[in-house]
DNA sequence: CCTCACAATTTCATTTCTGCAACAATGGCG
DNA sequence: CGCCATTGTTGCAGAAATGAAATTGTGAGG
């Protein structure tokens, strides 16, 4: 019981043994696994050192297994097979995306061109299991095991270690419906707004946030008498065209979706302050292959959207 | 077809990846393993970073398996699993000598007291599959995977990278039936030996090869006129005490096998030249446990007759 | 909300390992 | 029997890994 001392065998050495000993010599092993043969030499003799014992009896012709090291190349072999099935299944892993896919996707946004990144994503990666968790709560990333966390903000969420790439930033405007508009009137300057019916976005318990409109340079802060808070953005959309009053919306947002002349531009000189789309990850470098393809696809749509529709 | 560079994952690190991963934090990882933290984590970041994909989202609090860790998980436990398997066997090995032990003996000398050392070796360890060859020719170590031959010779055999012990070296000397002196007369000078029957060993097609007496500086040389050689010493000792001639023995062979007083003697003052028992085996370290421990109660055996029997 | 304690990472000097090249050694060939 | 092609080992300079301590970062509790 004195000495437990597990006499840790390097793993990568027996395998270089099992090499060694298919190969047959040295200079064969050296050419087949690249290694220069004083580094093959001197890992089997410190590997023979810290079994106590040869495993290969060797001089410059011959090459011969001892019965202790015939043994001993039964587990090298499953080790190395072992390795390399491993090593196989982390590079087949990275070329070709599979397994599943965990994404957070903000509630208040998910009917935007999101539904269409994820059907091309769908398309392209038929095997991957996505899994979309629409939920108002900022998620924890890592406690959850989430791939990827879609978030929209103004302003870069710094979270520390979470990583935020930009995927599309795209300006504001207020929109209304026409009819709307020539019942109540269509206003000249930002103040003209007070007197109608806001259709905002709030998100969570969140405080009423004022509307932020500048025109170069002029800075204009306020917000409707009357106000209508939801927390979807597709809602507020659909009020907005039902003519209930005027609403905060993207650019991206009344051309990515059905807009088909029911909307029209309120102050089309005032711009809310640009919204950004991220792409929210725990670690810059080393993300699963489905994230990449998928960031790559959301980039691409999003992309697509503001360019050529 | 392209990159066929097998992205060689390093085995050590999975392994180790898998302790880490079953203790659940770097730091308790390192109580266990006994290496630093340090190493742990650049050892699993270096991984992460061949494998091109994070294995555990970790903070200075948590530690969570990504599914693609999760799933290397398996390949890592395997392969630690094996790993220690070839550990415990080479550990075990060096403990309790197991397995087969194969030796060459020269046929001329098996009879003496290599018998009652053999008889030892397997009362100790009757797991070990003795494989006793005795054969004329020299045979080649390394090809025929001995693991020991046992040499009888005069002067040290340099056979290059072979590794030559000493087990023992006992003095010769001339040795006849006391029927046979009262009936021949006993020589009183080395000259006398000449009117007398030699029997003789001769190994191989050897020439034959001259008895030498030595005392105090002085020397002679000569052999008997009519000389009976054979090669089993065993048969000239029993040919000795038959009374047909005078054997050329060593001491250790008088004492060791049944000598109940039929041979006596000759010439006492006049020795042959001393053998050696050596044990010829390839490479000095890194012997097998069975090796190591014949060569030991070889050397134990032999030592114990020249001293107490 | 701030602070503290603990865990992972990083820093830097030291040790170890690598890789090229020269060396030595072995066994087949003429 | 001696030469020589081929093979395993070793020397040395440079590169990489290691280990102890300082640093940074995180989450729970006051």
């Amino acid at each position: 019981m004195a000495a437990m001392a597990t006499l840790a065998l390097h793993a990568d050495d027996l395998i270089l043994f099992a090499h060694i000993a298919d190969a047959g010599s040295l200079t064969r092993a050296s050419d087949r696994t690249g290694l220069p043969k004083a580094t093959l030499s001197r890992r089997l003799t410190a590997l023979e050192n810290r079994c106590g014992e040869r495993l290969l009896q060797r001089s410059t012709r011959r090459m011969v297994l001892t019965a202790f090291g015939e043994q001993m190349l039964e587990h090298a072999r499953r080790l190395s097979e072992e390795a390399g099935a491993a090593a196989a299944f982390a590079q087949h892993r990275q070329r070709t995306p599979r397994g599943s896919l965990r994404v957070a996707l903000p509630p208040e946004f998910a009917e935007l061109s999101l539904a269409l990144a994820v059907t091309r994503f769908h398309a392209r990666y038929p095997d991957v299991r996505l899994e979309l968790d629409l939920s108002a709560r900022r998620v924890d990333l890592v406690a959850e095991r989430f791939d990827l966390a879609v978030r929209v903000a103004t302003r870069l969420p710094d979270d520390g270690t979470l990583v935020a790439r930009r995927i599309t930033t795209s300006s504001g405007g207020l929109y209304a419906n026409r009819n709307y508009l020539r019942r109540y009137g269509t206003p000249r300057t930002p103040d003209d707004l007070i007197r109608h019916v806001g259709l905002a976005l709030v998100i969570g318990a969140g405080e009423r946030q004022k509307w932020l409109l500048s025109r170069r340079g002029e800075r204009w802060e306020g917000l409707p008498d009357r106000v209508l808070v939801a927390n979807s953005l597709g809602l507020l959309h659909a009020l907005g065209v039902r003519g209930l009053g005027i609403v905060a919306l993207t650019e991206r947002f009344t051309r990515g979706l059905a807009n088909r002349g029911e909307l029209e531009r309120v102050l089309p000189d005032w711009n809310l302050p640009p919204i950004t789309l991220w792409c929210v990850t725990a670690g810059r470098r080393l993300l699963s292959p489905q994230t990449h393809a998928f960031i790559e696809i959301l980039r691409a749509t999003l992309a697509d959207d503001t360019s050529r529709r």
